[in-house]
DNA sequence: TGTACATCAGTGAACGCGCGTTCACTGATGTAC
DNA sequence: TGTACATCAGTGAACGCGCGTTCACTGATGTAC
């Protein structure tokens, strides 16, 4: 048996990372398989041994982020730590950074690629609901008591981080889209009860000032 | 003169009617030039007489909906008034509600298109930009003051909805999407202020069994 | 250690297809008389 | 009212191109002796 036992294991790997990369790109139908194939450093003929088509590309890429234990490599330099009790905050900071709105080849799939989903098969939307619902259910963890379903808060919290970073990509003007990643953050920590409402109303305090000077 | 003043108007129009709809559903990559002439009745040699490139048409399409004074009748049966002091609310509430999540042919194209304007020229982003400041500004007038800056609280509200719709559009559980669109729902209408705190915390007024029955 | 070999990962030519775009032409139209 | 006509909106064949997918083949690999 030649080839090392974890060899195909490797290259699939590859050609995932390779299509994640492009796709958070160019979207799911403008991509190649012989693009996909290259940055893996193949030809497009090995494709179909180690996937039966395409879009069967689209789950295995879907479920690459978030769910996988190595995600945060994602986003070096936006510290996560999803053991900390702190989570629910730094998911909200790290997801509405401008580091993740520049950063598009290394986006969340969630950012980059919701409405190619939305038109993809039903293993498409079943790898996306499970990436959001892992998002929904780190930050309903983390989110504080107060009286309104945690659940309900926790979904929308990630919505409008999803959301927030979807238009704020979608606009021309780049002041705008940070105005917009600004203010979907601070409404974000409000709702998981990570900020305190009178930094929010005037704007001043040691950590209001502190994430501007940090660009957050 | 043959044909009368207003005919290439009238077609054009029937162009980008058909265009919307076939992008709102396929999005812009899916859908061939002969498929949008197909739905104006017309054959797809004489879609370069209206038109300079297939890419010009985005921001044409971007440009009829919610700008248009004739947008109202792509939610036929959601009652909303820009001329109402009461828009705000029931902007969300339209924006959010299960019409317009399951109508995705007259769907609004930053619910139905936001990351294919993303990899679009900055034409069509500058067009996405003027929707969504169109949003954001009528909720901005229509919110309460609470202290709190209206326009980041009216950006947040507009990325909620936004968010919420593409989300639910993307995940393959409809339970799950319901669940998620009344979620962000109950949020907006909170940070508009359009909504008593009260309600949110048991579910119980009238209002909120109205909106129940009603299916919004 | 060196060599011959079976395996199979990877190659690249070829397929049918649909795309965006161009252009010479056709024929429906309103006008002039 | 009826007819001849100039205009130009719309047609459809043709173009080069890149796509997803298939498949006969090549050659790099680890193993057996």
């Amino acid at each position: 048996m030649p080839y090392a036992a974890g060899h195909r294991t490797e290259i699939k790997g590859k050609i995932v990372q390779s299509a994640r990369r492009l796709f958070n790109r160019h979207g799911f139908d403008n991509v190649s398989i012989a693009q996909i194939m290259a940055g893996a450093g193949l030809t497009h003929g090995g494709f179909y041994s180690y996937f039966k088509s395409k879009s069967e590309l689209y789950t295995e890429v879907l479920g690459c982020f978030f769910t996988d234990p190595n995600w945060k490599s994602c986003w070096e330099g936006v510290e996560v730590d999803l053991a900390s009790a702190d989570v629910g905050p730094q998911v909200v900071r790290a997801y509405l950074s401008r580091q993740h709105f520049e950063d598009v080849e290394n986006s969340c799939p969630m950012v980059a690629l919701p409405t190619d989903v939305s038109r993809s098969s039903p293993h498409a939307k079943r790898a996306f609901e499970t990436v959001f619902e892992a998002m929904v259910s780190v930050l309903e963890r983390s989110s504080v008591e107060n009286g309104r379903p945690r659940r309900a808060r926790a979904q929308a919290t990630a919505a409008l981080c999803v959301g927030g970073m979807v238009v704020a990509r979608a606009i021309l003007n780049r002041v705008r889209a940070d105005e917009l990643r600004q203010a979907c953050m601070s409404v974000a920590l409000t709702l998981g009860g990570w900020h305190d409402e009178s930094k929010l109303q005037n704007g001043k305090s040691k950590r209001s000032h502190r994430l501007r000077a940090e660009k957050v």
